[in-house]
DNA sequence: CGAGGCACTGCCGGAAACTGACAGTTCCCG
DNA sequence: CGGGAACTGTCAGTTTCCGGCAGTGCCTCG
């Protein structure tokens, strides 16, 4: 095995784990030794992933990914370029927004100067969506929830003003025509509801995880409403 | 140099060349022998990069560019998967649109199992745009003459109804509202235009290369308009 | 048509990098 | 305070990489 697979597979190693894991524990799964193993943690730091090692504990990758060199074609990136402006502009979720524009300038920062203008080229003149209405609760919490399988509480205000509360188990975010609406099972009406964002009043999240799978709860849902998987 | 950065710097070199570039030049512009030179080529060529050589000529690289090892966070992978969701499904353009898609497969095939459900967990209920219009041009064709900085000579029929001919030097597409534009000087007007993509009603691409540079005329265009360049 | 240039491959010896083992330091936890 | 773990330096042994050489087939140009 090449020393550039090994790397991948020790990243592999490392984000699939939560707690952190020790050098030893990482060499023994590898097949390489201890010495070898520092080295290789120092060379994928070097290349930017942010692994931390704390004396005692083990190794933790914080949250991310490294993407192996992708061939793409000048298409495909303008085509990339385009979402993520997209999403950097039209979001009205604060943090998927800057982290569209963070995606864009690492992207943009190693395009070669030619593409780099291409891509420029095909810019958005999205309407500054002023009449999208205001949220007024943090999407990243749901999309945090989401992530991790937990439950919601939400206060809901109905289309006839009425305000309710409900226990759900959110899977998905969705744009529907410009408005966002969060998906889920909801344990009041014991089934599949959709709720729009912005007539979310109040969000608290709970550290309990629901039952089914999100992948399954995503695929009946589907399956339910006749959608394609893409 | 290590060997990565150095095959990051002969792809560097094909991109910039247009005429097909020899191996005993490109070994020496890298500093390196011509046995180890094929080596890099087959190497490159195993991780997907469209290189042709033939006898006689040289070494050409097919449009296309290789994205080099990038680190992002979860919530930027989420960024640009959803952009790139909504461009392949949005788009009007059919060539973007499955360039997106393609762009978008390559990236989930990389990504861990984890991440990849994360990803699909943000999904798109964007209108199926029954109500957009159709464009009855390529729009493809339009990208390609901003790219060469080609002028263009199109038909196209204003708002009430009456058409007329324009040479425009196009540099930029947008999106206002949910209708495409493509934004250029007008030779007729001399002045800067835009023209709503599905009213062109004829389109025909030129070999003259217009006289300023794109990035020019977009800047130019910017301070008119009073658009801030993000 | 022949000569020369070039893409491409296999082989080999020397150079460079990688690897593992050992020793030693610092820090955290029980 | 002892043990475990993160680190660093050093040093042989091994692997990989690199340049040079020889050879084949293709193309272009004179």
């Amino acid at each position: 095995m090449s020393r550039s697979e090994r790397l991948l597979d020790l990243l592999q190693l490392l984000r699939n784990k939560r707690m952190p894991i020790t050098g030893p524990d990482l060499a023994r799964e590898l097949g390489i030794s201890i010495r070898t193993l520092y080295r290789d943690i120092a060379t994928l730091q070097a290349q930017g992933a942010d692994i931390q090692g704390e004396p005692g504990l083990g190794y933790v990758l914080r949250p991310g990914f490294m993407l192996p060199p992708l061939m793409f074609s000048a298409d495909e990136i303008e085509a990339i370029v385009l979402g993520s402006r997209w999403v950097a502009r039209r979001s009205a979720d604060e943090r998927l927004s800057r982290s569209a524009e963070q995606a864009l300038s690492k992207i943009l920062a190693v395009l070669p100067s030619e593409l780099r203008e291409s891509a420029e080229a095909t810019n958005l003149l999205v309407a500054q969506t002023t009449k999208q209405a205001e949220d007024q609760i943090d999407a990243g919490v749901i999309r945090l929830a989401i992530r991790n399988e937990r439950k919601l509480v939400i206060q809901y205000r109905g289309a006839d003003g009425a305000s309710s509360e409900r226990t759900i188990w959110p899977f998905m975010i969705g744009f529907f025509e410009s408005v966002r609406v969060v998906v889920g099972w909801c344990e009041l009406r014991e089934d599949f509801r959709s709720f729009r964002i912005d007539r979310i009043t109040a969000l608290t999240p709970t550290e309990i995880r629901y039952q089914k799978r999100r992948a399954v709860m995503l695929k009946a849902w589907r399956e339910r409403e006749g959608i394609a998987s893409r």
